[in-house]
DNA sequence: GAGATCATGTAACTAGTTACATGATTTT
DNA sequence: AAAATCATGTAACTAGTTACATGATCTC
């Protein structure tokens, strides 16, 4: 179970609240690791129980308050634990492909306009990729003056970005595929 | 939930027991879709219930007895409606993308002989692909003389291979960049 | 005052994982 | 006789999804 490992990632990057966790997995990590706030509560009050990280009650005077959650020793060493076991194979699940293979049991032709969509989500999950690494990592500085993490994060994207133009690419060659299943010579 | 489409899908393409089934998970549908002989058989369980699918039982000399199943009329139906509705973007899962960001808080260079090993895995899946391409797609045929079904499996392995590729490049350069945080200058 | 955003949750359900269990048949 | 393969399942648990619910504060 590795949203405890995100979340405590997120935390150590910056400690904050459920909501503002949420937002996060809404962009940043969560382009990597889904979660909803639901899951987010859920998990924070049970590693709260472990003793695992530790919450502050913040007021806020222009917003409602807050509990801003921070990483706990124990917390650290779990992570730390987690880090260190094997890398578990990845459990694909691919709908599309489910979907493609179906296909051959109806219309071929009738797929292509969810494809398109599907490929214009993708070519704007790219463009947001892009603009991130643009102004993450693309300031005045010279190479070589970023800190560990924001090299680690920069490789993590460029995998995101990698998988986007890979993905593109092979939407084209379905699209494609469907297309001339559509309209036979 | 596309474990039903996935398995109607392959009842389709040809009729078996759930044993058949789970062994096909293991391989051909299961590079796009996992899963296990108990989640098989459950769903299996229900899918009779509801219509969807027919058992057979059938005698076998050499084997134990198995019950052979087969898509019925509304199984079918289901897996063309499930067909046309919106395809929903994928829920990403990635595991090793959260363990790199973590390692920012650990040793980098801890974790290269795990994704050398992550990285060997992925080397022999793109090489059971490639062999499964040449088998199935590379016969003595002419362009064209492939069905839809084929034609839609092919390009779904495709699919898979450019993924194992694209994912080999992208372990190179996250290797490189865990070695240069390891040895800093 | 209405709608947006910030903030935190509960409840019910569905799906997936892990561990356990049994028995037939085949091969060594 | 033991081990491997074929075959089918149950039970308990963990994780994820969907729907519902509440209230503060801010902006228009």
């Amino acid at each position: 179970m590795a949203l405890d490992h995100a979340i405590l990632v997120s935390l150590l990057e910056k400690p904050g609240s459920g909501y503002e966790l949420a937002r996060r997995f809404d962009r940043s990590i969560g382009y990597f690791w889904a979660a909803t706030h639901q899951q987010i509560y859920r998990v924070l009050k049970r590693m709260e129980g472990d003793g695992w990280i530790d919450v502050r009650e913040v007021a806020q005077d222009d917003r409602p308050d807050k509990k801003e959650y921070s990483v706990a020793a124990p917390g650290r060493a779990a992570l730390t634990a987690w880090l260190h076991e094997p890398i578990e194979p990845e459990t694909v699940r691919h709908e599309l492909a489910v979907k493609i293979r179906a296909a051959a049991f109806d219309d071929p032709a009738a797929l292509v306009h969810e494809v398109e969509r599907y490929r214009r989500a993708h070519a704007d999950r790219l463009t947001r990729y892009l603009a991130g690494e643009r102004r993450d990592f693309t300031g005045p500085e010279a190479p070589g003056t970023l800190d560990a993490g924001q090299e680690l994060q920069h490789v993590v994207l460029r995998g995101g970005i990698a998988y986007e133009r890979m993905t593109l690419d092979w939407l084209d060659d379905v699209l494609a595929t469907l297309r001339r299943l559509g309209s036979p010579r």
